[in-house]
DNA sequence: CCGAATCCGGCATGATACTG
DNA sequence: CAGTATCATGCCGGATTCGG
């Protein structure tokens, strides 16, 4: 029997379901594509094993995430959102937000474990679909070193895994602290451009594409 | 030291500050108006004395809330939400609603605890600022039987605590399920009423204003 | 190697009793 | 009213093991 805050409120019946340990920032990771077991532990060190899978039991049980088998050869379980688990997903953007702008030092310390997706989301969040029409790119963001992959596409953007086979038609690179000005509403994109602290390089037209979005940002 | 997720993410950062069981339900009590430590153990059944007040030097010391002392002759301390603590109640609202939809049943259980102020949120939420402008009323809800307070002015609508001087201008009854619906915007508030599930009584100034306000929730 | 289940020490939580 | 002290319980984190 599962520990239930018993109130008729949907905060205390969402923290019902993802309020323990852990169970939200699965939802994070599986917010930027399906992910195996094995992904999903190695982006959460210090989870352990069986606890893992048993709040992924718990999300499956509740809806908001479902296996998948991928066909051979492949050959792999993995683990995406339900259409409730999108939903919960971009219910989260603006705590996501508040935390980039309350939570979050501005520059990690050195333990801290870097996801450029993850600080990438709440930039994401602030893009205004009306500039995305049109546009049909995949960037490379480079973030303090690590790369991830945003793909703009039939008027969305969306956080993309590495593919082998992916060319980006620009590469964007800026630092961790940047992005979290960025996506916290602390600082407009086109400000962090003009200060130099974001280099851009790659086809024109693409470059120019991307600063067009950038200026709806912040 | 304080446990941490120790990850460079707007969320993980969030949820190292106001994560733990029982935190979130703490910021929610405050969103509605300052509380008494007693107060809060009202509204939290489960949470025993000494991790409320645990809780409480936490997001005192992370900025969130602050005591202030009431002078006498109430002369007692009252918590309240600091600015951050604020946005962080605003930034939690699409949360709610997401539980409102997906993890709180229709019907209260026989256990469940009613608290009108909670469900409410989700439906001041979708006020639109625009429709508030010029209207100056206090509306007494009564929900499942639990009366709630709402105040609209200045364009802004904000549940206040009952006051022993308040005189609603109107008073809206409708059952938990119904204001669930439509916090949630599963249902229009206009078709709540169409459909009999609200009844509003008082000052007809008062109830035109209401309509009107209503007619922009869904 | 992937996806777990099991065991165990330690910390967080919940209930009660008690104090200024 | 506003907490602190204490203690039983249960959840979490880490290591190990195990089947496909």
């Amino acid at each position: 029997m599962r520990r239930s805050y018993d109130q008729y409120c949907g905060l205390a019946g969402a923290l019902d379901l993802v309020g323990e340990r852990w169970t939200l920032l699965v939802v994070r990771e599986l917010m930027t594509g399906p992910k195996r077991y094995t992904d999903l532990i190695e982006s959460l060190p210090g989870i352990g094993t069986s606890l893992l899978a048993s709040r992924l039991k718990q999300l499956e049980a509740d809806g908001i995430c479902a296996r998948a088998y991928l066909p051979p050869p492949a050959a792999s379980t993995v683990y995406q959102l339900t259409d409730a688990g999108e939903e919960l997903g971009h219910s989260l953007m603006p705590l996501i937000r508040w935390g980039l702008r309350h939570a979050v030092p501005e520059q990690p310390g050195p333990d801290t474990l870097i996801g450029p997706e993850w600080v990438l989301l709440g930039f994401t969040h602030q893009l205004d679909p009306k500039t995305l029409g049109g546009i049909d790119g995949t960037y490379r963001f480079v973030v303090q070193g690590h790369p991830a992959w945003l793909q703009i596409r039939d008027g969305r953007a969306n956080l993309v895994p590495e593919g082998a086979d992916r060319r980006p038609d620009a590469t964007v690179t800026l630092d961790a602290a940047t992005v979290a000005a960025i996506g916290s509403g602390r600082t407009s994109a086109t400000d962090a451009v003009l200060a130099g602290k974001v280099s851009i390089e790659g086809d024109q037209a693409a470059i120019d594409d991307l600063i067009r979005v950038f200026a709806t940002v912040g």
